[in-house]
DNA sequence: GTCTATATCAGGATAGAC
DNA sequence: GTCTATCCTGATATAGAC
């Protein structure tokens, strides 16, 4: 699994060849295929390997300290920009699983669920900020945050965007946000 | 090239078969290569076509009324999201084409000149609804509304945002901006 | 310019031994 | 569980006639 999310990584989710992936992991083919019958399914379980690690990842954050509301939300958001080899093969996964949702109809549910699960999180950490703030106003914060996260997130990966400039743009959008939303 | 332009939007840049674009067009595959030499090459013509084709939409706007400049922004940015065919095979195959890019350094070049232009243009219509903000300020502003804009219309492909709705957060992120802007 | 074959080849998948 | 060897399909590309 962690072999495949490199070459995922280095190829994209549409051009990992199995033979790559059983070099990469040191194995045969014919052992990828014994463990995760066919691509498809080794797809799969790659996919859930690397958002269980996401997952990971983030966890540890959520429960810190309860010191600064509005500094575990920009914490947060700025985990996806980060130059360490496991997040960036995550953010290009994550990126490859979107853009291969729009002409796989079969993968949308398990993004449309993740998605949303995500855009959750975010309005709860928005919530923290300023309790009295309505559901619907942090739901669309959320979603204009976690948008701009994705675009500029596909930007630096393919080398447009230098990360410190992600960084710098992604905070600022937090402040904007909360700025409208306590003011 | 219309064609070819279903195609890509139907199956992605990556899903895209010779065959299948011959038979859309109603001709042979070998005259396809008759024409257009390789795979690369029909590739390259097509992502021309359709950044021409782009180019014709966003032209009309940009002359229009000098009435309210705020309204060209939003116009401008909101002509990603419509739901005729030709915007979504445009902007479906511009999503392509980002997302490749991670992968193959060769349509880097490319693509980082048009992401400038578009960003140019759209600090540009900023700068007109008030033109003594500084230019940082208005480029910092753009790539964010730019980047909203490509998040967003990935996840309106893949049906995980409804059209509406995808139009609201846009509306709104104009908004901030330009609240920002003239605070 | 356009077609009907067809060569070629990459890559997914399997058989069968160990 | 793991390997070597190989089959087979699907897709790019070309040859040669019209």
């Amino acid at each position: 699994m962690e072999g495949a999310a490199r070459v995922i990584a280095r190829r994209g989710v549409r051009g990992l060849r199995m033979e790559e992936l059983a070099a990469e992991a040191g194995v045969s083919t014919a052992l990828i295929y014994y463990h995760f019958k066919d691509r498809a399914g080794t797809l799969r379980h790659t996919l859930e390997f690397i958002s269980d690690r996401a997952d990971r990842y983030t966890a540890g954050e959520e429960e810190g300290a309860e010191g600064d509301a509005r500094q575990d939300l920009e914490q947060t958001l700025l985990l996806e920009f980060q130059d360490a080899p496991e997040v960036r093969e995550n953010s290009t996964a994550w990126g490859e699983l979107r853009a291969s949702a729009i002409f796989e109809p079969g993968l949308r549910a398990d993004l449309a669920r993740a998605t949303l699960a995500w855009i959750h999180d975010v309005a709860d950490l928005l919530g923290r900020i300023e309790p009295t703030i309505p559901a619907p106003e942090l739901t669309a914060s959320a979603e204009r945050l976690t948008g701009l996260l994705e675009g500029l997130s596909t930007r630096w990966l393919s080398g447009a965007l230098p990360l410190a400039h992600a960084r710098e743009l992604v905070s600022e959008a937090v402040a904007l946000e909360i700025d409208r939303l306590t003011r």
